[in-house]
DNA sequence: TATTACATACCAACCGGTCGGTTTTTTTGT
DNA sequence: ACAAAAAAACCGACCGGTTGGTATGTAATA
């Protein structure tokens, strides 16, 4: 086996490791020690592939917001009218907290950070004002094309971004009662009727 | 000076330290003597009032669920129209994120420690239920009175909330971009849109 | 005097990070 | 082609510092 690939490997072990520590316990409760005995790796080999534990936290929090941009690449293109873009949104709240909702504690984990840290802060903030500058562009397409009702682009990016981020926590949070897959799609059905111009918003 | 109110002095010293030093650096980031020095209060002071750190905490919890409590009942009282009620909640939003700014860090503790912890999951995820039930009978109630459209009010009160949730959460992150005061009760707006019956809503 | 409220010194456990040494791969010299 | 040397990957004992919690003693109230 080439030291390349050897490298690589506890790298990802490494990182694997991590995320499901962190997902489990939080940043500051997981150890070092916790992460090289889930990844199989000696604390030697941890600090040979990155210099801190916040180093390790950045790089996953780097990976996610790359998973993240191709998402809002995926959203923002497309040659469909606006209405029908927009409902493929809201199935995107409930595949997103489907998947994510192993991910969400890690997510919040990211939030928490980001009020200490103003590096983790900037690199977080960043995506959600991409994901909404994305919708508000898409918005405006909406009403020049006139099939949405003349509102402000940026606040409804805000509304459509904010009630996908509390559909996405509360399905994490409770998953039983809240179920976004479920409720989700006709929530944001509900905001779109109120974006839509004149009567029923029609998903189809 | 009795006491009783001495003991009552100090315990409320050090419930508004914890919330000060939790607010600012998280729950494991704080230590105890952090605490004690921002309240002025020894070890020991601490120890004989609180079994433990994480008691602190959970005090804390309590305390604040209380008001949220109070606060489901001032919404769901009132002898206005269903629609003039749902209004009134809009501008809610916007004081609560005002109000709360400061505490959002505190709050994203409770969920962090909620994903742990199960007795606190219990008592933080109540709340949201409650609130959830309550604005599904307000809207259950509007529907019968024919001033919203027939919806299903679980959906729309998970939507609420959810956009309730997120909105806040986006104006603690990032205040500057993502004003909840200002934009906050625009998105509510346009919610509120799509649950009304017909047309515009008019948040008069 | 008895009890409650507070103060201080202390401890075992743990944590992030370092460091000297070992193994494995790659490069170099011939 | 092959050994020697260099480099990269890895190991695990160790360290200074911190933490939640305790033990023991003192001052204030009942």
């Amino acid at each position: 086996m080439t030291n390349q690939m050897r490298s690589d490997g506890t790298r990802a072990r490494i990182l694997a490791a991590a995320v499901e520590r962190f997902t489990h316990g939080g940043y500051d409760t997981t150890s070092v020690a916790d992460i090289c005995t889930a990844a199989s790796v000696s604390k030697g080999a941890f600090y040979h592939h990155f210099p801190s534990k916040q180093a390790v936290f950045i790089a996953l929090l780097e990976r996610w917001l790359d998973e993240l941009d191709e998402t809002i690449r995926n959203v923002a293109a497309g040659g469909e009218s606006v209405p029908a873009r927009l409902s493929r949104l809201a199935g995107l709240v409930g595949e997103v907290s489907e998947l994510g909702t192993g991910r969400v504690p890690m997510f919040l984990e990211f939030w928490r950070q980001a009020a200490k840290d103003p590096e983790v802060w900037r690199v977080t903030v960043e995506p959600y004002r991409r994901f909404r500058a994305a919708f508000a562009s898409l918005i405006g397409d909406g009403i020049r094309e006139g099939s949405l009702r003349a509102v402000d682009p940026d606040a409804a990016a805000l509304a459509l971004v904010s009630m996908g981020v509390g559909l996405v926590l509360q399905g994490a949070l409770d998953p039983a009662e809240a179920r976004p897959a479920d409720a989700g799609e006709h929530a944001v059905a509900l905001l779109l009727t109120g974006l839509a111009r004149g009567g029923e918003y029609d998903t189809k």
